[in-house]
DNA sequence: CTGAAAGCGCTTACAG
DNA sequence: CTGAAAGCGCTTACAG
């Protein structure tokens, strides 16, 4: 039988079983011009028969190509990467190459791993949400020919492309809005300040303090790890003290859960602007207003850029910035005196 | 130099620069013992002077195993999909494999070509999320070695390994808990019947309300696609009519999302209970009560069973099922009255 | 139209 | 301890 566990026909097989030369199965397997019918048809049988499939991993070792691309997230169990994911899932598959994924959990060293790991495979390219502070790592893999493109965040002390955000404008327009509705205190609960787009974020907070004229208490800002106790003692701080927030920009998806689960804890509530949408924004009661990304725009960039690379494209690193939208819905409406 | 583009230095290059021959640098590059120190150093300098990096994907040709991973999912996008992803994925890296991850969109013929470039991948095995109907297709594959576990439903006209959530459990303690809390007129709102999942949340809607006692009426049962339109049409027609239910049993995360948008068009608002978890659902009003599955620890029970099979267990297919848990947070507690 | 030989980059099996 | 030869399953380059 052709079935003997664990063990495989392969193109040899099929020549033998076919009375034929291993290059005309090549030929049929392939669907390549120039044989003739019968022959054809024989080998189509011996195939049919050994119930052979191509060993693609051979195929492309002498292809010198891989067809796989290494997408690296952050976490793929985040909303946020899950819809990134699907994106460049979408247009690897209209390029024909499968992909491999792995979530570095914002470990540097991890996201090295799985890079490295990756190119070992020989994939084409690289999609990368980057987690380290330091990709120096990758440069022999590039000038091997290995396509790189970053998302979400830059690279670090290479010079490579990226598709991102634009969080300095995204965070300005959160706060430039609050402080529409009334608000000169306003806190910035961000990530971690090494997390460049914490510190971008971060960046369009003073910006837009600063071009209202409005001073800023470093007391209302706090850059900290994202766990839940973690948040809701900023919560605490900058709600209490000598000069209480009455607004607060929260600095992603994660913190943002962590002050709407502290917020009923408050009287009065200060008004809130979220950066990073979220599934259930609309039905919370008042709807969460927030700073959406286009996780889903921002892989089909970065997909679409690294193929372009793979198809050739040798031009200078290039950086697609892709605008952030404020989507008003209550949370963020409310004025200082809390209605 | 090195780095000439799209080129990479071999075994071959780097044992030619060391003077040594090609054995003593495989060896060395995989740790081998009985190489002498001087031989050691040489190879080593050798591999920096040209940048050399295994290519893992010759290594594993030859070496009979792939040490990757396929996983098929619904849509990675989903939640549901992330949390079992991350799961499968530590799983796999403790095991030293990569993972190949692709959506079917719960389309058949996309989950077969998925299926089946992964196994011309030579994938040592699968995890699949399952969106067809026929899974014959993967016989010659599984009789060829390749592993396959499949996850949240079971595969279809194929003896295989599945780790499921126990559906009909979950979906009769959802009821009973309504019933419980008073209400007599119920209706079950599923996806489409030819899903498992579905169909078994549908059989524990009935056992629950025959266990009760409770006639059903067959126009409190919708099954239809989860788009948010056909939701808001399934719960107008189920609360509206000659018996209008006081609750409902909505059967999965996304019909939940549309019942969540539909319900404040109504008046009286009906009892809900949602199978599957949704991450904000405690900060809605009144907080949503759900049937909870356990993503993560379905994708780490399938990916667990994988690697066990890897490891040569050859005992009759397994079906591992998982508990779901009720979890009230107000929306399943009100009475039939609207409080 | 057909196929034998060489090679992709490694490891295995075997001599020295 | 060291390495030349054969082979993993394919494709490429080249004769016939």
């Amino acid at each position: 039988m052709s079935t003997r566990y664990g063990s495989r026909p392969t193109m040899k097989d099929v020549a033998a079983t076919a009375g034929v030369g291993l290059k005309t199965v090549s030929r049929v397997v392939n669907g390549e011009a120039g044989v003739t019918p019968d022959m054809a048809a024989r080998v189509q049988a011996a195939i049919a028969e050994l119930g052979f499939r191509r060993n693609d991993s051979a195929r492309l070792l002498r292809k010198g190509r891989t067809a796989s691309v290494g997408l690296l997230l952050e976490d793929i169990a985040d909303p946020f990467s899950g819809q990134l994911s699907r994106a460049v899932e979408e247009v690897a598959r209209m390029h024909g190459s499968l992909l491999f994924t792995g979530s570095s959990g914002e470990d540097a060293r991890h996201e090295q791993e799985l890079a490295l790991a990756f190119c070992a495979r020989r994939v084409d390219g690289l999609v990368v949400v980057p987690a380290g502070g330091d990709h120096r790592y990758l440069l022999p893999e590039l000038a091997a020919g290995i396509a790189a493109v970053f998302v979400d965040r830059p690279a670090q002390l290479i010079d490579a492309d990226a598709a991102l955000t634009d969080n300095v404008g995204g965070a300005r327009e959160g706060v430039a809005h609050l402080i529409r509705h009334g608000h000169r205190r306003i806190a910035f609960l961000g990530d971690l300040p090494q997390i460049h787009t914490a510190a971008e974020r971060l960046r369009g907070y003073r910006e837009a303090m600063a071009e209202a004229g409005l001073p800023v208490d470093e007391a209302w800002i706090a850059m900290a790890p994202t766990d839940p106790a973690s948040v809701a003692a900023s919560v605490d701080r900058v709600t209490g003290g000598a000069a209480p927030v009455t607004a607060v920009l929260s600095g992603n998806n994660r913190i943002t859960l962590g002050v709407l689960r502290r917020l009923p804890a408050l009287s009065p509530r200060p008004a809130l602007v979220g950066f990073d949408d979220l599934e259930l924004a609309d039905l919370l009661t008042p709807g969460l207003t927030v700073v959406a990304q286009d996780p889903a725009a921002l892989g089909r960039a970065a997909a679409d850029l690294l193929f372009r690379r793979l198809a050739g494209d040798d031009a200078p690193p290039r950086r697609i910035v892709l605008p952030a939208r404020l989507i008003p819905r209550g949370s963020g409406e409310a004025g200082p005196d809390g209605r």
